[in-house]
DNA sequence: TAGTGGTCTAGACCACTTG
DNA sequence: AAGTGGTCTAGACCACTAA
């Protein structure tokens, strides 16, 4: 057994790691109990167990009490990516961010999300229609419903200067959210917009977001094709 | 102060999340430290860093030494979604997998890989290019290179019933990685394999993984039109 | 029923950062 | 210099589950 002896949770986990890649723990293997481990490198059962949590957290091990702990035999990964306000989104890029609002509007909503939200059949939400620009050039299109029966305060923004992504993230913290991915052509109407030809394959990103299950907003962008997200496992 | 005098450290996110949700603790604001916290739930600080270090990497809070925690001002909130193989992935839609392989060659890479992967000028890798099925439809084209200088074994393996991607799973498992996501209209070539009109908009992911700082694979995946990727944050 | 991980505690020391 | 979070420890009890 080669193991340092001063360790901690983060070096636990990066050895773990390395014993799984050199396969001296191979995949569907059981590895050594907590306290197994704790003895071998010298440290307390709670700093191994938060080591091999985490490690069960982003999916590389299975932990199941009494059956001890496992290497993932297939292991279903998780990737992380960071979203942001798309304007600091931008100015991290080194562009200049600018913003166009296109149209605001109080209306009844589609009824999808007339069901999904749970409002009334004559509820009026506000619909927000926007462009993002760096450097003055179409960056992406945002296409937005507000839940403005919850956030009432939402109808006294005008959301001309500040777009209603970041008036809604300082004014209505959201707790849970769902967010897919997907692409679709471009149609005249995005082609207008984001300046590109009629057809284009656009990354769409489809966002709604909830505080303590109240629905906030839901959102769909359509980014410029170039654009890439990116994600870590 | 509204308390409950029992709770551990799931219960205590939750209250921190609405706390922030219904702006008790507003973005930007100061939270009370870990002792005051621990003082008032009737928990130890332990419990408390917990439940706030957790939401600290989820993004919604911001926390310095000395400085103390605060509500995120604008949250850089990070989204989590698994990635699992693509067999069990068709599988749990509850269609039939199927795979065929297109193409496995064992030849010079593009500079970008030689470079990207420090190969010798003459260096021959594997190149595998395949489709995944469900149902008998077309549901993913892969296209991959993987880095036979250091996993010598994938050239003993023929990838005709099992796919590289499953493989590679099991036989060299990676410790860290890199996914992006784009979009792309299908060119003549994707069109043919995954039966789709010319020019539609594909969703791409391209996944590059290291097991180590070795690079291990790289991998570019084009979805069938309609496929979603969900994330939750 | 016994073994394992999951959580919590009380206390300690340290690292960092601001005043 | 002092206050805060970051980590670690030794110990405890509990929850789950395989045998």
């Amino acid at each position: 057994m080669t193991s340092a002896s001063i360790i901690g949770f983060a070096a636990l986990k990066e050895e773990v790691r390395q014993r799984i890649a050199s396969r001296e723990w191979p995949p569907g293997s059981l590895i050594p109990n907590e306290q197994e481990i704790a003895l071998e490198f010298g440290c307390s059962r709670s700093t191994v167990n938060r080591a091999l949590r985490e490690l069960a957290e982003s999916g590389l091990l299975e932990r199941k009490r009494k059956a001890g702990t496992r290497v993932a035999l297939t292991p279903v990964r998780k990737a992380t990516f960071s979203i942001s306000i798309i304007r600091q989104e931008i100015e991290r890029a080194g562009e200049k961010y600018s913003y166009l609002l296109i149209d605001r509007q109080h209306i009844k909503p589609p009824t999808l999300i007339q069901k999904l939200w749970r409002l009334g059949e004559s509820d009026k939400i506000l619909h927000v229609k926007s462009l993002h620009l760096g450097s003055s050039r179409p960056f992406a299109l945002e296409d937005r419903w507000i839940n403005t029966i919850e956030v009432p305060s939402a109808l006294d923004a005008d959301f001309e200067n500040d777009s209603a992504n970041e008036w809604l993230v300082k004014n209505a913290p959201f707790s849970h959210g769902e967010i897919s991915f997907s692409s679709q052509n471009s149609t005249a109407s995005d082609s207008k917009y984001l300046d590109v030809t009629e057809g284009s394959a656009l990354l769409l990103l489809e966002r709604s977001t909830w505080s303590n299950k109240i629905p906030i907003t839901s959102v769909r962008l359509c980014y410029r094709p170039g654009y890439r997200l990116i994600a870590t496992i």
